[in-house]
DNA sequence: ACAGTCGATGTAATCGATTCCACGAGGATC
DNA sequence: GATCCTCGTGGAATCGATTACATCGACTGT
């Protein structure tokens, strides 16, 4: 592959110029210019992006930790992190977690070791010593979605408080008055966030929500199965089941259909995080959904403000209910004003 | 952040100790060792990799450059071939085309300026100068699901003819004659085989597939919907239509629903790729299935294998089909032996 | 006419690693 | 006791870029 001494050879001049013609510095002739980059072109040149890197200590990359690939809210994540990145001009490295802290540690490592430009994660857990040190080390990082308390990163992610609201006072409009929740893990923050924020709308209602009622999952789909069927074997089993994310949804709905019950007839079901997939499942879900693609830009923006010296903001959006058919038919429309 | 030459000063070495070290290279001193060893710790020092990049022409990174991200077919590839890189000892870049040969081309030369060691393409179309450079020219290559005709560089994907005549078959026994069916784009390899797979199998019970039961679709969802929308204007609409990914499934129960029509007394759908909402769905979605994740692992193996200088061979793996209740009821049980 | 300025260019240092080569000490061989 | 290895080590070149600094010619202003 060619060099940048290759072309300077071939166009006659020095690789200082060739080098002032790609970076388009003022003081070149018009002259050099022409040959160098006839040169770029017969060669077929392209600057060796490591060692610019080197050099200029800057990689133009960002790397983003998710949660889990096969999660559809994190992909979508994914897509406008890139996005917004691409056109601010840097790329993205997608380190995939598996909801394993080990796993996110590997991948923060490794794209620490490539020292990328910032870093943008979304915390499996309530922080390795590795992550802390990273945060307060010299990197720029930001959370995204999910974030660590006591650590001086701006956090991008969405409130669903008011959402929850939404959705409870939907539950206990159709009549549902025994509600269980399948949680995330205690260590992440939505884990604990979204099981608050349903015990706080169920005492709205001077309902209450009793360790029977509250699952542990782990946000992958295997465990909402195993909670439901926990939920389903108890002696008074809940009338409705909120998981705190879609995977865990999808969990809820194979162990109800491998007991040939019916959503939402034997047991009502509702989602946080939509997807598109919900409106058409048997029956359509309803759904807690988050702006996941202005989430993703806004973290980007954040980011890339620290990166290049300025602030950085904090950024929380609304969350919304959508209602559809799996907590019980006629539903009163409760949509939230905004959008 | 500390280099190698503060590890050398701190351990009373020279930069040469400290790299012998780190390599385990055999000649070095135990009394050395250790005193590098604990200067690196007390340091926290971590080598960087983008110096020792430029100074081997290693990168020990897989470049992926997928169709879709938001198509949970590519991102369970990509989660397979993330894993199988790992455990081989590769980081993976992705880069997400979104179905777009400018996007596509952007991501392959990014990759290329990043020197990695090899490149896993799925291509959007039927090669653009950049990628068939890339292609003849040094970088070693493996195209994954689809590939370009013409090139030398090995294929990794699944056969879905024989599950495509499967499919027919339990079509044209539960009674159907007007099979329809929404394509990918024609410069794709997938989306021109599975077509012809389809015309074949066809024809095999003497029935035609006429160019108005044949629709253009991108293997993204709206597609789907337009072209359903299309079949259902038809005077003499088809009674079954056959998907060529899952996105455009989604876009053909989209279409249907709007029209308050149901699958599959008005319409039956089939859908190539299997995807875990398809039990779900209302109803369950008859599709045939590709071993995704062994597709990517034998993806990396064969790349792996080019770039450490084996041969690196092409694969072909069977889909099979999974028959739901998307296409009539009572289905009479056709399923491949193949596993 | 001469000093000063400016624009274009080249030389060389530098980024942080790896690795070839030389060198010295110690042990084995005769 | 001289020679030859072997082992551990350090010095320095190298990878491919960027960029500070020096140089040189031409032009300008007085």
């Amino acid at each position: 592959m060619a060099s940048i001494k290759d072309v300077a050879a071939e166009a006659g001049v020095s690789v200082a110029t060739v080098s002032r013609v790609l970076n388009d510095h003022p003081s070149v002739s018009a002259e050099a210019r022409t040959r160098v980059l006839a040169a770029v072109e017969t060669l077929g040149y392209r600057p060796n992006a490591v060692a610019r890197s080197l050099r200029t200590d800057q990689t133009h990359t960002l790397g983003l930790v998710i949660s889990d690939v096969l999660n559809p809210y994190f992909t979508e994540l994914a897509r406008s992190v890139e996005e917004e990145a691409r056109a601010l001009g840097y790329s993205v490295i997608i380190g995939n977690a598996d909801e394993r802290p080990d796993l996110q540690d590997h991948h923060v490592r490794n794209l620490l070791d490539r020292r990328i430009d910032g870093l943008l994660v979304s915390p499996t857990d309530g922080g390795s010593p590795l992550m802390l040190d990273a945060a307060r080390g010299g990197t720029p990082m930001v959370f995204v979605d999910r974030w660590i308390p006591g650590v001086d990163v701006p956090v991008v992610r969405s409130d669903g408080r008011a959402a929850v609201r939404d959705l409870v006072a939907h539950l206990h409009g159709l009549g549902h008055r025994r509600l269980a929740i399948i949680a995330g893990p205690a260590a992440t923050t939505t884990g604990r966030e979204r099981v608050e924020a349903f015990r706080e709308a169920l005492g709205a209602y001077g309902l209450e929500l009793p360790d029977a009622y509250i699952g542990q999952g782990d946000f992958q789909a295997e465990s909402g199965r195993r909670v439901t069927e926990g939920f389903l074997d108890l002696p008074e089993p809940p009338e409705v089941v909120f998981a705190a994310d879609n995977l865990m949804a999808l969990g809820a709905l194979d162990a109800v259909r491998a007991r040939g019950l019916r959503v939402p007839d034997d047991l009502a079901l509702a989602a946080f995080d939509d997807i598109r997939w919900f409106v058409h499942t048997d029956p359509p879900i309803t759904a807690i959904a988050q702006p996941t693609g202005e989430l993703g830009r806004a973290a980007v923006r954040a980011l890339v403000d620290r990166i290049e010296g300025r602030p950085g903001q904090s950024v929380t959006l609304p969350a919304r209910l959508v209602v559809r058919r799996s907590c019980g038919e006629n539903p009163t429309p409760v949509q939230r004003s905004t959008t």
